[in-house]
DNA sequence: CGGGTTTGACCTGCGC
DNA sequence: GCGCAGGTCAAACCCG
């Protein structure tokens, strides 16, 4: 028996931390800190992992977009700008949730509850990769707890629950109903103790003002 | 034997 | 109020 923790995509990816640094971080700091431009996302919230080396698109989404919600502000940068694949991979597009595609529910609802104005963190997150395997290696481990057919979805959606005691994320993945090519994986809560991967820094390229996973160190430490 | 997966049943929220 | 769909539970089962 394969435990969903086991042989899968190398990918490590922290969504409590991501989703502090996606939805404070960028609102609140200018670009490029670091002078460079290269940053160390594990900045406030004590690390932040992520490493991702054969995912040929990385999309990002947090509720702070909505889940059925239109078009992000463009005064905010988008997640799936800051978490550019490396150069080798093909950038990643912007996915505008569709809740009538099978964005769960509860997810709009909260986005809906959260239109107040103010920059607030959030601990619900989803990305789609294209992969193989369904199974991406984030760091933590998970525990399957269900198994549920999706309307108007030929793949069934999956249900994982952080296996740490006391820790109460949950995350779904299911294939991509337009594209089976694409996995998307939806995270739901906060982790409460530490992730067992490893710091990754991102750059940024002055031209286009984008950001890119730099490696597993910081530049300017190497 | 412990920990994980499977899967049918049950619960809950939402739309009509 | 009812039906549907999504989410969760929990017993059975599997595997190292």
């Amino acid at each position: 028996m394969a435990a969903a923790t086991g042989a899968s995509t190398p990918f490590n990816f922290c969504p409590h931390a991501a989703d502090v640094v996606l939805s404070s971080w960028m609102a609140t700091r200018p670009p490029a800190p670091h002078g460079g431009g290269a940053f160390g996302v594990a900045a406030s919230s004590g690390e932040m992992m992520l490493r991702q080396q054969h995912l040929d698109l990385f999309d990002y989404l947090s509720d702070d977009q909505g889940g059925a919600g239109p078009a992000r502000p463009a005064a905010v940068p988008s997640a799936s700008s800051l978490f550019m694949p490396p150069p080798a991979m093909a950038p990643a597009e912007p996915v505008v949730p569709d809740a009538a595609a099978g964005y769960p529910r509860r997810v709009n609802l909260l986005a809906a509850a959260g239109e107040g104005g103010t920059t607030r963190t959030t601990d619900k997150i989803a990305f789609r990769t294209r992969s193989d395997d369904e199974i991406l290696d984030d760091g933590y481990k998970w525990r399957k707890y269900g198994k549920k057919s999706v309307k108007n979805s030929p793949n069934p959606r999956n249900y994982y629950r952080c296996s740490t005691e006391g820790c109460n994320v949950k995350k779904r993945v299911e294939r991509d109903r337009n594209d089976p090519r694409y996995v998307v994986t939806m995270y739901d809560g906060i982790h409460n103790h530490v992730c067992p991967g490893t710091v990754y820094y991102a750059t940024q390229d002055a031209a286009s003002g984008r950001f890119f996973v730099a490696g597993m160190h910081h530049p300017d430490l190497n």
